[in-house]
DNA sequence: TGAAATAGGACTACACCAGTCGTATTTAAG
DNA sequence: CTTAAATACGACTGGTGTAGTCCTATTTCA
């Protein structure tokens, strides 16, 4: 509970890894190998954040990923946003439609978890790649 | 991901009803009723809260429970660690052995991810039951 | 043309979560 | 002393999500 995902992990891993290379080219072979990540599951997390613009792909032979942003312009919370595929939220009300929650309109804590899910935010929106390398 | 359990929910809904009504004696039946809470699922947490300290059982006809310890000394961090029965983290070398991860010793970003964790026990921990009544 | 690399779908094993059911125990009230 | 109301607690199920593996297609450099 309140775990970030294996995947996240790895994207933050590999992204700090070609940050700390100063942007140069770096393969999922080269990052998996390093990290002792399995290498499939890398190149999907690797996919999904091409597809969220955090980084570029470049394919055929020699090819490999780059930043697509300085590293002080991208968050854990970018991260986590782009590989989950959906808002970070700590209850189904503020993921989902809130109606979908079968307590929603007898929920009396709704309010509070609002602060505390905004608070969380900001934690994970604060810290930038760049403090990490 | 990073998601609060509905036993959780259910706790706090639970503690904030108790403190909501001065403290007087209330039972699985009537919370899970006004809530529509499923009673079993209820009946359990309120057990793991009892066990934990946070609230007081009264067994028998007549029974219930009440709060163990003022409303401003219970936090949302309390009913997390004794219902989930550990402690909160956001990846496996915050709640296991820190060896147990397979990428322990090769992962750069433990350090980052303590600072976040830190942060959000501090959110967690700062709101107390009696700012939800 | 071949090798190195990304792109992406299908599938499996496992763990966790939410909820249900059944039964035992405790205690107030008549 | 019996009954009803309440907590205590273990066993079980269905659903969902996670992590990982395997296989194939596509792209591009040399």
């Amino acid at each position: 509970m309140l775990k970030l995902s294996k995947k996240v992990e790895y994207g933050l891993i590999a992204i700090r890894h070609i940050a700390s290379v100063n942007n140069q080219i770096s393969t999922v072979k080269e990052i998996s190998e390093k990290y002792l990540i399995p290498g499939d599951v890398l190149a999907k997390v690797m996919q999904k954040l091409t597809k969220g613009k955090l980084i570029a792909s470049h394919q055929g032979a020699m090819g490999g990923y780059t930043l697509a942003r300085r590293s002080d312009e991208i968050s854990v919370m970018d991260v986590i946003s782009v590989i989950e595929g959906s808002q970070m939220g700590i209850t189904q009300c503020f993921t989902e439609e809130p109606q979908s929650c079968s307590i929603y309109l007898n929920c009396t804590i709704k309010n509070p978890l609002g602060k505390i899910q905004h608070n969380l935010e900001h934690v994970f929106s604060s810290m930038k790649v760049s403090e990490i390398v």
